[in-house]
DNA sequence: AATGGCCCCAACCGCCGTTTC
DNA sequence: AGAAACGGCGGTTGGGGCCAT
């Protein structure tokens, strides 16, 4: 992009009629080649703008609307393992973008932990995602938990249900957070973190990535199976995620 | 009504990896 | 093989809206 270019291009909030023209053109063209598609469609913006602008707002996927509670909850959760991976969060949330996402973890968690003084104990510059990860689940988690006991009519606590279930689910996987011990059926979300999990397990650049995380770990004599093994022999999930980042 | 502070989010920036020529 | 173009990502910024004073 030369710079008599760049001077001529637009900037700053979208117009309805760039916002019609680029959707015109993004559905005649497909979305790719934006700078073609930019050039093309005679909008005065980049083709990353263009991009940006159909990403983030136009793309007719998108969900609008504020977050749910399910989905703060994924945020927070794979967050808490990933760190600031705002696509692959985005990834697990249909209809959500990486900004959005990013966005919302900034003004919403942030601001919540803030607030609750988990910052005396969270270096936010560093993947502490174990801190994060306990702090949440002795606060959001069980408090989510436990409405949605309540919603769904079992008049156990959530401590109570959680012992009762302890035994069987010794038997299972356990649930990544055992909320299925809460007595609560997985929602579909819960669903796609499970998949997710099991998409890591069978994708060996992700098992490398966390190879190459968890190299501390095993320094502390933590042995981590790398592989398709991995979590079949990591009962408690919760427990290892935060071995991770100790 | 005016104003200042804060929050939220759309948009931009810069970098880097991938694809194309 | 290498340069250029493209696309994706995370971090940052700026402006509009809301609210308290």
């Amino acid at each position: 992009m030369d710079y008599k270019k760049e001077k001529t291009l637009r900037r700053g909030p979208w117009l309805e009629e760039e916002d019609e023209r680029l959707v015109k053109f993004v559905t005649l063209l497909g979305e790719r080649r934006w700078d073609s598609l930019a050039r093309v469609s005679g909008l005065k913006r980049s083709g990353k703008s263009c991009r940006l602008r159909w990403m983030n707002y136009l793309n007719p996927s998108l969900k609008r609307g504020p977050m749910s509670q399910e989905e703060e909850t994924i945020i927070f959760q794979i967050h808490a393992f990933w760190g600031n991976k705002w696509s692959m969060i985005a990834r697990r949330l249909p209809g959500r973008t990486d900004n959005e996402v990013k966005n919302y973890y900034r003004t919403h968690f942030r601001k919540k932990m803030e607030a609750q003084n988990y910052d005396k104990i969270i270096d936010w510059s560093r993947n502490t995602g174990g801190d994060l990860l306990c702090k949440y689940k002795e606060t959001e988690i069980i408090t989510w938990a436990r409405t949605t006991t309540q919603e769904h009519g079992f008049d156990k606590t959530v401590k109570e249900s959680k012992q009762i279930n302890m035994e069987s689910d010794k038997e299972t996987n356990g649930g990544i957070f055992e909320r299925e011990s809460f007595g609560v059926m997985k929602s579909p979300y819960e669903n796609r973190i499970s998949d997710w999990i099991s998409e890591i397990s069978t994708d060996q650049s992700d098992a490398n990535l966390l190879e190459d995380r968890t190299s501390s770990s095993s320094e502390n004599n933590i042995d981590i199976n790398i592989g398709s093994s991995w979590f079949e022999e990591t009962r408690d999930f919760e427990e290892f995620s935060c071995s991770l980042w100790s």
